[in-house]
DNA sequence: TAGATTGTTAATCGATTAACAATC
DNA sequence: TAGATTGTTAATCGATTAACAATC
């Protein structure tokens, strides 16, 4: 792939979506596929799809359209989901345990290689088959196994020092399900934010207001 | 408030984030703030924060700033958190489970009135006090008490059927945990999608590339 | 009143769409 | 070759930022 440098958000936010429904193709047999007839299951415009991908390098061929396992491939370097790195997930509770069991990392490039607790009685307590740690064996862990990415599934109130620490041992990238706000702190770290309650709450006004919520490529 | 109609989503987008931060601000006993010193808190430009917030009516005060808890709760108004609104939940997996106990709907303006499973060894299980019941007898609990709004929780092949009964009985709002194309089918539908695994690609991109993932008002 | 800060209009910037030449 | 469809440049549209008059 012949990255550019500068490749805008709004383009990054799309590629995932991109990736679904070029599996989808490829479940139904789909080999290949033009613009056009791809922005009509998308709901998008063919120019966007063009423009989109060609930030990336020329993976289509004028007159024909584009492969789709092969398009599908390449997306899936450019978000870098083939090449696997180690992960941990801290926070045991209901929602660390539902994303433990519900994702299947693998699939994104990340293993699962530790979960952590600050609740002392759930030591060894086994979640998909890996146990729980107390946060107290999180440093020695980190420093033996390198784990390139944290799962933040704690209440707000632990998330700074626990990004403090996590920073401090190596780990730059964080999948934030709490509200800290850890970019503030550390410009530097790599953070994805799900913030389920805005959206809940965006839910609500477009429920009130009855509006059509948003494009395909805005909430899609 | 005098809200106008064609509010842009990236302004609605970001009103949940104001809400948070006014409420932040409340706590700390904080009366009034400028839309300068609020935009330093939130990273994002004094402007944006005007603009935004007139699209909904003039709430500040010129030579003072706005006042705290009257923004917070105006902005409460103009999401729709102030009026309560009965909604069920479909799908008690582990997804399921941890929305329910995890998200506290009232603060957010639902009341969440029901659980459903289609596995039936599952009906009569309490979760946060709520007992779940089979499927076959959403139809009737729906018609009997007017649920407005169905958070998704199920298996994508389940969503489709799911979606087509709930619009039936008069649910139109959905918060969607699945990657079932809701508005492809009811565009007339209220969708908002939270899609767990396209923000988990984003991270690894993010993180692959070691980009800055976004600017405040794209993820925060 | 003078100082501060809003509300709002104008300017800029960026993202999307349209158009078309290149080419398979 | 003729037809189709990409890659890419130009035009449009919308969102953000800057500027400033209004006003508390």
């Amino acid at each position: 792939m012949q990255q550019k440098n500068n490749i805008s958000n709004s383009v990054i936010r799309r590629l995932p979506r991109y990736y679904r429904f070029l599996g989808e193709l490829l479940n139904q047999g789909i080999t290949k596929i033009s613009s056009r007839e791809l922005s009509e299951k998308m709901r998008l415009t063919a120019s966007q799809i063009r423009q989109d991908l060609n930030c990336f390098g020329g993976f289509g061929q004028q007159g024909y359209g584009y492969n789709v396992a092969e398009l599908r491939s390449e997306i899936a370097h450019i978000l870098g989901l083939d090449n696997m790195r180690k992960m941990i997930l801290i926070g045991a509770g209901n929602l660390g345990r539902a994303i433990t069991v519900h994702i299947d990392f693998k699939k994104y490039g990340y293993e699962l290689v530790g979960i952590f607790d600050s609740n002392i009685s759930m030591e060894g307590i086994e979640i998909s088959g890996i146990p729980i740690m107390h946060t107290n064996r999180m440093k020695d862990f980190c420093l033996d196994n390198s784990p390139k990415m944290a799962v933040l599934c704690i209440p707000r109130s632990a998330a700074k020092d626990t990004v403090a620490a996590l920073m401090e041992y190596g780990v730059h990238a964080f999948w934030n399900f709490t509200h800290y706000d850890i970019h503030f702190d550390y410009p530097e770290a790599d953070v994805e934010n799900v913030h389920l309650t805005d959206s809940l709450m965006t839910l609500s006004y477009t429920a009130e207001n009855h509006r059509q919520p948003v494009t395909a490529e805005e909430n899609e």
